[in-house]
DNA sequence: CTGAAAGCGCTTACAG
DNA sequence: CTGAAAGCGCTTACAG
C-alpha cells in the first residue's frame, strides 16, 4: 500500500509538502497542489489514519455504547447518532452492552484503549467503575437515554411524564383502575423514573400502585413475559398492564397468547417506546413515543460541542402518547374505531 | 494520561522490558514482571492501541458493512457477527449503507482508512467501486447474506430454495393459485435469488409468474407498500403476496390495512426473514426463517481464518419455512389452527 | 512556499 | 533477562 513517502517521490516533493495538500494547508503552490493531487490519483493513496490519529491525538470517531442493539429503540437511535456524527465528520464506534454492566466496562475500556474522541453512553446500571473511570479522566462524554445521577456530564434524554400521565387519564377515561407496570432494572433511571411517573400519575387520579402491581424487569422480552404470569396468577389480576419498554411488551404479548387469553378483552396493554410494529401487533398497541432521531442528533451535537472545548448543554425533549387499541379503545364489539393521537404537550 | 515511559519510569526499568510483561514475552524475570503489573496497576496504565497498531500493522478490528441496520434480520447479523468477532478477540466496527451504494463506499472507504483487519459485508449492489477495490487490493474480506458473482471472495449465506419450494408447496396445497412477489433490487443477489426460486417453484406446480406479479421492491418498507397498492389495484389481484425481506412485508401490511382490507382474508401475506413481531402481528406472518446466529458466527471465522492466513470457506446453511397464519391457514372461520413448523430439510 | 527533522506511543530485532 | 535504538506513517514547528 502506498505512503506519503511513495507520493512525495512520485510528486518530486518533500512528504511535508504532500502533508500540507492533504491537509488543505494554505501556503501551498497551485503548482505543488497539482503535482501532488496528481500522484495521489496515479498511486491510488489514501492517508493512514492509524498515524495520522496517533500524531494529531485525535480519532475523528465517536464512542457509542448503548444497552441493547436488538431493542428498535436503540437501533434507531444508533442510526441517527451515526448520521449526525458523519454529517459532522465523525465515524462512530457502537459498543453493545446487552444490559450488562461486564460488557459495558468492556467496550468503554476498548472504546478508551483506541482513543476515541468522546462518547456517548446510555448506562446498563448505575455506574460500572470504567464507565465512572471514564467520567472522572475528563473524556468528552454525554448520556444518552439513561444518565447516572451525580456525575456531571450532559444529559440527553426524552421526558416521559407528560405522556405517562396522559397515558393514565386515558386508562382512567376507559374505565380501568386496576394498573400494573412491569418497571425497568431500578439500577437505571429510565427504570425508575417510568415507574414514579406512573405511580404519580395514578395517586392524581386517586389510585395507588400495589407492590404486587410493579413487576421487576430488565427491559429484555423474557422479563416480560414472566412478569406478566405472575400479574395473571394474581387472584386480582391488573386490568392493563403497562410495559416500561417496547420488548417487555413483546413478552407480555407472548404470555397472554400462550395462555390463550387476550389483549384487551382479557387483559390491557401499553408500552413505553413506539415501534412501527405496533401498529401491526394484535391488537395495535397503544404506546408513548419519544423522539429518537431528534435525541440522537441532539446527543451527537452536544458531545462533539465538548470535544470542541464547549459546555455541551443537557437536552430534554419531549415523549408523547399514541392512542391505539391495546387498551380496550375500541370497546366491545366494535370493529374500527377511529386511533385518536394525543400529543402530551396541548 | 500515562504512557508506557512512565510505567517504565514508576517500574525503573526499560520501556522495552515494560512492552514485553504487557505483552506476554515469555523472557522477562518474575521480578520485572511483577514490578511492571504493580506501576500499571498505580498507574491505571491502559496501552495505546493507536500506537500499537501503527507499530505491528494490525487493528484487531473487523469492519462490518450492511445493507440496513434497522432491518431486524441485520441488526441481529450485527450482534452476532460481534459477539463472535469479542470471543476471537476482535472489535467489529459497523458501517451502514442503507441500501445506498455511496454510502457503502463511504464506509468502506473509512473502514480501510482505519487499516481494519478485515472486511465483512453485505453488499447493497453489484459492487460499488470502493468495494471492489478493496477486494482487488487484497483486503481479507468475506461476504455474508449477499454476495458479488465474480469477486473472488468467500462468501457466507443462506440458501432460501429449499424453503422457499416448501412456501409454494404449502401456499398450493392452500389451494392459492395466483401468486405474487415483492421482489429485492436486482443489484442484489438475495433480490434475485428469491425471485428466482420462487418462479421455479411455482413452475414445479405448473403455475406461472406473470410479470404484473412481480413488483420491483428496495428492501425497504416504503417500497412494500407502494408495490402492494399496485397489486390491489389490478384488475385481477395475487391471492397471496410474497415479501423478499420483513421490511416490504411490514409495508404490505400497512397497504392492506390502509385499503381497509384484511390479511388473509382479503390477500395472504408471506415474508422472507422470520422476526419475533412476526409471532404478534395481526395475522401472525408465515415466514422463511435464516439461521442467522449461525451465519454471523461462520462468516466471522471464515474472515478470522482469512486474515490469518487461510483459504476463508465458504459456507451455505438451508433457511426453513415457519408457517403461521396470514396466508389463510385457519380457513375462514375456524379461530385457532395448529401452527406446524415444516423444516425445509426433511 | 518548501524541506529537514523531531516526535506521537508503541514493538522488536540486535547486542550484551 | 534487559536495554538502547530504530522505525511504523504521519504532522508540524522551525529555518530558510
Amino acid at each position: 500500500m502506498a505512503g506519503i513517502k511513495d507520493v512525495a517521490a512520485e510528486a518530486g516533493l518533500s512528504v511535508a509538502t504532500v502533508s500540507r495538500v492533504l491537509n488543505g494547508h494554505p501556503s501551498v503552490s497551485e503548482d505543488a497542489r497539482r503535482r501532488v493531487t496528481d500522484a495521489v490519483e496515479r498511486l491510488g493513496y489514501r492517508p493512514n489514519a492509524v498515524a495520522r490519529s496517533l500524531r494529531t491525538d485525535q480519532t475523528r470517531t465517536l464512542g457509542l455504547v448503548i444497552s441493547d442493539v436488538m431493542n428498535p429503540y436503540f437501533t434507531e437511535l444508533a442510526r441517527s447518532v451515526e448520521e449526525e456524527a458523519r454529517a459532522l465528520g465523525y465515524s462512530v464506534i457502537i459498543g453493545n452492552a446487552d444490559e450488562r454492566p461486564d460488557l459495558q466496562d468492556h467496550h468503554v475500556t476498548t472504546l478508551l484503549d483506541r482513543r476515541i474522541d468522546g462518547l456517548l453512553v446510555s448506562p446498563t446500571d448505575g455506574g460500572s467503575p470504567g464507565m465512572l473511570g471514564a467520567a472522572r479522566a475528563g473524556t468528552p462524554m454525554v448520556f444518552v437515554d439513561r444518565w447516572i445521577p451525580g456525575v456531571d456530564v450532559p444529559v440527553v434524554r426524552s421526558d416521559g411524564r407528560a405522556a405517562v400521565r396522559d397515558l393514565v387519564a386515558h386508562l382512567h377515561a376507559l374505565g380501568h383502575r386496576r394498573l400494573a407496570i412491569i418497571a425497568g432494572p431500578a439500577a437505571t433511571t429510565t427504570g425508575r423514573e417510568r415507574v414514579d411517573a406512573f405511580r404519580e400519575a395514578l395517586a392524581a387520579h386517586g389510585l395507588e400502585l400495589p407492590d404486587a402491581y410493579i413487576g421487576q424487569g430488565d427491559f429484555q422480552a423474557g422479563s416480560g413475559r414472566r412478569v406478566t404470569e405472575g400479574f395473571l396468577d394474581l387472584p386480582q389480576p391488573p386490568e392493563v398492564v403497562f410495559a416500561a419498554d417496547n420488548l417487555m411488551a413483546l413478552g407480555a404479548l407472548d404470555a397472554v397468547r400462550a395462555r390463550g387469553l387476550g389483549v384487551p378483552d382479557d387483559i390491557g396493554l401499553a408500552a413505553f417506546d413506539d415501534i412501527p410494529w405496533f401498529v401491526h401487533t394484535d391488537p395495535p398497541v397503544t404506546a408513548i413515543a419519544q423522539p429518537v432521531r431528534d435525541l440522537g442528533r441532539a446527543a451527537v451535537r452536544a458531545l462533539v460541542d465538548r470535544i470542541e472545548g464547549g459546555p455541551g448543554a443537557s437536552v430534554t425533549l419531549p415523549a408523547r402518547l399514541v392512542v391505539r387499541r391495546s387498551c380496550g379503545e375500541g370497546g366491545p364489539g366494535i370493529e374500527n374505531p377511529p386511533s385518536p393521537v394525543r400529543r402530551s404537550t396541548p
